[in-house]
DNA sequence: TCTGGGGTCCTAGGACCC
DNA sequence: TCTGGGGTCCTAGGACCC
């Protein structure tokens, strides 16, 4: 056992890879059509768009040339982004690029599935690991035998190897010192990557790519850098870190200073609960709460009753409800309410986000509507976690007295018309 | 012809309490 | 009269990530 206390002499350097598997969902989507290997291929965008198998045996694909809708590029094949298509493009968009690349929907019940192999490959070599989403992680090597006396080669290459033989797809992996700049380098040699990274590297490798590529900084952050003309990695590390505190804030900053310098100290985080559950909508065309009234009680209803059994087949419930609304012209707004007791049922979610509803001005046409449970507490009997249970918040002392505040009276959402029953 | 759906974390002000 | 200070909870919004 290593004691691993930080500026202990001999505390061992720590090791941490990151692994992404490459065009992730495309590549589930090749594993089952190999006819469309080498092709563009673009998945997203709507329902129905299922290959058709044809009398003689081969598969009929949609393409994006007549695409029309409001979807984004979930992801898409090498081939495509080499015609400049890219993840959260929009549909439209990615048509006029590539108007011939095949169009396939997404599937994430098999996605899933390939999710669990990977994680499940890897958990058998190095058990440490760190979900972050479906298709990445993070895995803490620093106690694995060996990996300290190649740097992680041995081990990235096993896993690797590992994930293959039990999916039939590749990754990309880097092994570096923290999180922070495993995460840069896992996407440096992509696709199929290996990469090695240590404080070595730094000068050479990480402070000439563009700021934008540590996570963290996004595009608002990128873009006030750049203002500054602050590009690069290394633009950011040479900045005077009094000013980055004055210009980003003491915590933005003072964390920025530390990235550039590739500096993490965040530990891997291999067990966590679920802080909310959410399901939205975004409406074929925009709807008004007048004009469109049933439709959209309708929907709301829906959403409502999927939250509900989200809820309850993961075991919590919400002692928050919260709605998320998104108007025509893309202006976002929220409302929430904490009730005097955590539910879990339909007809108490839409009541609950009904009154949501109430508090915000729908003169505006609405683009898409969400219901969002927080303050999530395990219900009994259920979900039988090791780790302590989240720690449940006080009740709301009453509900919101704002309720009618600004509304004229729109009673299109009222709760006396729930129709969950 | 713009811009999905599911999350996390942070900030900031006001209420409320001691 | 002239104005504390710390803590927690709640709500709204925003940045960011996959």
């Amino acid at each position: 056992m290593h004691i691993k206390i930080a500026g202990m002499p001999n505390a061992p350097r720590r090791l941490i890879a990151h692994l992404d598997m490459d065009a992730f969902y495309a590549s589930v989507e090749l594993l089952r059509y190999p006819d469309l290997r080498g092709q563009a291929v673009v998945i997203g965008g709507g329902r129905d768009r299922q290959p058709v198998l044809q009398p003689d045996g081969t598969r009929r694909y949609a393409t994006l040339r007549h695409y029309a809708g409001r979807g984004v590029v979930t992801t898409c094949t090498y081939e495509a982004r080499a015609l400049g298509v890219h993840s959260a493009m929009g549909m439209m968009k990615a048509a006029r690029l590539a108007p011939d690349a095949v169009l396939l929907p997404v599937d994430f019940d098999e996605y899933r599935l390939y999710s669990r192999r990977f994680k499940d490959a890897v958990r058998r070599i190095a058990p440490q690991i760190e979900d972050r989403g479906i298709d990445e992680i993070y895995i803490d090597l620093t106690d694995l035998p060996g990996s300290q006396h190649d740097a992680g080669a041995a081990v990235a290459r096993a896993l690797k190897d590992a994930v293959f033989e039990s999916t039939g797809l590749r990754c990309s992996v880097a092994v570096a010192p923290n999180k922070l700049l495993a995460k840069i380098g896992s996407e440096l040699d992509k696709p199929d990557g290996l990469t090695l990274l240590s404080e070595a590297d730094l000068t050479t490798r990480i402070w000439p790519l563009a700021a934008r590529k540590v996570n963290g900084i996004g595009p608002k952050a990128a873009e006030k850098l750049a203002g500054f003309g602050l590009h690069t990695i290394g633009d950011v590390a040479a900045a005077d870190p009094q000013w980055l505190l004055a210009n980003f804030g003491r915590s933005y900053g003072a964390w920025l200073h530390a990235a550039a310098h590739g500096c993490d100290e965040r530990a891997i985080v291999t067990h966590s609960e679920p802080k909310s559950i959410s399901r939205e909508t975004t409406f074929e065309r925009d709807l008004h709460a007048v004009h469109d009234r049933s439709t959209l009680s309708d929907l709301f209803t829906r959403l409502c009753e999927r939250l509900a059994s989200d809820l309850q087949r993961k075991g919590y419930a919400a002692q928050t409800l919260g709605i998320k609304l998104r108007f025509d012209d893309f202006r976002r707004v929220s409302r929430d309410v904490t009730l005097p007791e955590p539910i879990a049922d339909a007809r108490a979610i839409r009541h609950a986000a009904g009154s949501c509803l109430k508090r915000v001005d729908l003169s505006q046409r609405l683009r898409l509507i969400g219901v969002r449970a927080t303050g999530l507490v395990p219900t009994s009997g259920t979900k039988a976690t090791e780790a302590p249970a989240p720690v449940p918040r006080k009740a709301a002392k009453a509900a919101a007295p704002e309720a009618h505040k600004w509304q004229v009276d729109l009673p299109f959402f009222s709760t006396t018309e729930e129709g969950t029953a």
